[in-house]
DNA sequence: ATGGTGGATGGTCCA
């Protein structure tokens, strides 16, 4: 069983790379952040033709998140509580082959200090108690997304450069890291504990050409999840392509349980 | 260089 996770930056920008990558890597279980369309405007046919059912939850321009899957997706939930209506789209979630998963697309706070940044934290704070409610860390259940925080220095290019600023903040990692203390261990860093793997880099200044990223895309699990993880990467490959997404798919991989 | 680039939109907002 393969679950990926991708922050596309619009699925309408990025249906040929998305669609290349979905048929050659074939995932199980692929997450979309930020999606930017209305449900009745994801291609919905387009991976139906690659055998993918979609569990959308957009908004018009923002956000919007979606699961791809190969077999059926059961107990969707759509929203985190406590969203303001019209909230942002931002968490999806439901199981699949036995597994939950809950795809998340964090706030990106703007700047430390900012209205943005406390509904980011607020946002963290909501989704534990989410979490706390519905779900148990006795079962499989995995959160994955763009979680727009990179959580040690390990996970940025230029630790000096961004310390203190956003994605990077001591306010934010806490507040993620309430999260994991809810059951989660991030997975990559089971197989690999050195720095330099990043998932996303701005289209600006050439920062993918000086791999001068953050790794802020990320795939945790719980303990029954933990024994079957074989192996977490990034795959880099599709950054390189005509008209990418800023940030790169990381894909995860279990053993039958 | 308080910039740079990219997406949705059709002015700016967001990342």
């Amino acid at each position: 069983m393969r679950i990926a996770t991708w922050n596309v930056n619009s699925i309408a920008a990025r249906l040929p790379v998305v669609l290349r990558w979905a048929e050659y890597e074939r995932p199980d279980v692929l997450c979309l952040q930020e999606i930017k369309c209305v449900d009745a405007k994801f291609p919905a046919a387009e991976f139906e033709a690659l055998g993918y059912a979609s569990v959308t939850h957009g908004q018009p321009t923002y956000n919007g998140v979606a699961i791809l899957a190969l077999s059926p997706v059961d107990g969707v939930v759509k929203g985190l509580p406590g969203d303001e209506e019209p909230g942002h789209s931002r968490l999806v979630a439901g199981t699949v082959g036995g597994i939950t998963v809950v795809n998340v697309y964090i706030p990106n706070g703007s700047e430390v200090g900012s209205d943005k940044y406390s509904f980011k934290l607020d946002w963290l704070a909501r989704l534990r108690m989410f979490l706390d409610e519905r779900y148990s860390a006795a079962d499989p259940v995995l959160i994955c997304g763009d979680f727009n925080v990179a959580p040690d220095d390990r996970d940025v290019h230029d630790p000096k450069l961004w310390d203190g600023k956003i994605l990077c903040s001591p306010a934010e990692r806490e507040a993620l890291e309430k999260v994991r203390e809810w059951g989660f261990e991030d997975a990559f860093r089971l197989h690999t504990t050195d720095g330099g793997h990043f998932s996303w880099w701005d289209y600006r200044a050439g920062a993918f050409r000086r791999n001068a990223g953050l790794r802020i895309d990320h795939v945790w699990v719980t303990a029954p999840l933990l024994k079957r993880c074989a192996s977490v990467r990034i795959d880099k490959e599709p950054r390189m392509w005509d008209r990418p997404s800023d940030h790169a798919p990381v894909i995860a991989e279990f053993t039958a349980g």
